[in-house]
DNA sequence: TGCTTAAAGGTTTGCGAAATCCTTTAAGTT
DNA sequence: AACTTAAAGGATTTCGCAAACCTTTAAGCA
């Protein structure tokens, strides 16, 4: 009477629905249809005919159960939001498409645990490799390695993670953090804040280092207490930036290594009744459109997130693609500028 | 000497393994894992920490080869650097991930061919829905009623599709393009151009509606001249804003459907050296960060994305899993509100 | 004693595609 | 005529998993 609970699902044509149709075996609509070279042209033509009328589409899951190749990559982005972020992932789109991959999205939202669910996942699925910005610390190192075990190519951008020797794709981070440090001393500010994650990542080490040899070569005392060590988000930035202002300090500059991060201080800021750019000149990284929201000039740094997207998405499937253990691929700088916004 | 092209790949561990490491067959791991009633509480345990000790992690391409279930929804979305979109995706990430499902993301780039694309390998891969916010047009309909026919679940978001009784969240575009041309009018501004696209989908033509009625309630007479029928990207709607604004019509407002097109229409404004909004007063959906970037002042009608997004996932979840042919769903409208930026 | 029953596993089959290894047929060679 | 060879397909196995269907064992019961 009722045939299953769905209703009229139409299977879709399978390799085998095309045997039938033409009296063959499914194993000759297989070669045929990728063009074996012991079928006859006729016969293949047939099938392909065979093929269109039934609308057949390969199982690409069937697939790759057995050619373990999906042609599939993942993309691990710490938060869309961020225009920095989902600008490289346009590159990421356009240079994958262009080569004949999909890409798989996934956000980690600055979680390790989120971090390591979706990296999970794109193992599962099987990609062929994942283009990884990672949420930093050691915590997942392992899963990292393991992926790399299985076969599955990484490459890094933005964030290094260059312990492990996964090539990357960055911005010369310090020496744009030196000149982003150098534009706000031009204005000449002298009290300037750091504000980076506290999770150790060589990104932040490095914008930290341009920051102090700007301030080296300006003559410039470095104070440790001009250093915020904070989580990627909103909220805390603009907490302990409130906190610090009330502490009276003569800030006069800030330096921030990320959006959500300039965003939450730039808040701060603003809520305490001070002036940008007149009381303290902002500077970030990665131009980011969330950083506008506050509705004031500032500096940011120009980080060409496309081109990064679709650099990185190139040397990645080079790695998939070269078929022996190669291992002369080389990290990838990609220029950036300091702009006023 | 050499194995292969590969390298020291570890396969995963299948069910095979643990059956072998502990002498029993691969179905009763199955079912111990899954934690079937026919296995004891013992074997359960052994098995489940046998599992751990080889990290195994199941073949979900294997796995839904056979139950046609995946867990796994497509999003399909116009633009990743329109906030409205990605806001939104933020909330269909959530909603999903909490209801255990994940979500594979596309982006169709207002292109029919790339819409197509992206939801063939949608169905390719098998998802269980998809979360659809369509170029427009008819072109694909008979693609959304094969995947539909297949078993895949549609929801539209955004942007409806009513002719083939998809249900959709949306908010009421209606009423919100009254309000908004409403606050134009209420500035004192008479000569409202409407900028939209000219795919004649029903987001557009809800909001023109109500562009028309707010004009007509206002006693202002409606000039077929005044709309602008623009594809939705950047360039089209700068040239055509161009080329309008130099055959000098008195222009003082305008109300736009989308992000990309104001944007677009804005830098021709400013670039003709009119003033924002002094002499012409913007009016958009979305609130876009991108218009922020003109760097001045306008209004928009907030649509709550987050909210779309989750309820959105929310509706075609409770498709998925109700597993007769139940029909009984209802479109849904997110609250709205008119801002000023 | 003989039969039923349930608990706890094992066996088999099949999802869709592709790789590997056959088989058939006719043409070519000596 | 006897053998080789290549062209063109077919048959089988495999990927990893789960569903459907068996089998074994011991306890329960009249």
């Amino acid at each position: 009477m009722d045939k299953r609970n769905k209703v009229n699902i139409k299977k879709r044509a399978t390799l085998k629905d095309i045997a039938k149709m033409l009296s063959i075996t499914s194993a000759t609509v297989s070669k045929a249809l990728r063009n074996g070279d012991d079928i006859s042209l006729e016969m293949k033509e047939k099938v392909q005919k065979a093929a269109k009328e039934l609308s057949y589409r390969p199982n690409i899951l069937a697939r790759s159960l057995i050619v373990n190749r999906s042609k599939i990559l993942g993309a691990l982005i710490p938060d869309l939001r961020i225009s920095f972020f989902s600008e490289a992932v346009r590159g990421m789109y356009e240079e994958a498409n262009h080569k004949g991959y999909e890409i798989l999205l996934m956000v980690h939202d600055e979680k390790k645990d989120k971090e390591k669910a979706k990296l999970e996942f794109l193992s599962d699925i099987h990609v062929d490799g994942i283009l990884l910005n990672t949420v930093g610390g050691k915590s997942n190192y392992e899963l990292f390695k393991k992926l790399s075990e299985e076969g599955i190519k990484l490459v890094c951008w933005d964030r290094k993670l260059d312990e492990l020797g996964f090539k990357s794709v960055t911005i010369d981070d310090k020496k744009a953090s030196y000149e982003l440090t150098s534009k706000i001393i031009s204005r000449g500010r002298k009290n300037i804040l750091f504000l980076g994650p506290n999770t150790g990542i060589p990104v932040a080490r490095d914008r930290f280092e341009g920051y102090k040899s700007a301030l080296r070569e300006h003559g410039i005392a470095f104070n440790p207490a001009f250093v915020i060590q904070t989580f990627r988000n909103y909220h805390d930035s603009y907490k302990k930036m409130c906190s610090l202002l009330e502490k009276d300090f003569k800030i006069d500059g800030l330096v921030s290594v990320g959006g959500l991060i300039t965003y939450g201080a730039g808040k701060a800021i603003l809520d305490k009744k001070l002036s940008i750019p007149e009381d303290i000149i902002i500077g970030e990284f990665g131009d980011n459109e969330i950083v506008n929201r506050l509705g004031v000039p500032f500096c940011t740094v120009y980080q060409n997130p496309y081109k990064i997207g679709k650099a990185a998405v190139d040397l990645l499937i080079r790695q998939i693609e070269s078929n022996r253990a190669e291992n002369n691929f080389c990290d990838i700088i990609i220029e950036s500028k300091v702009i006023e916004r």
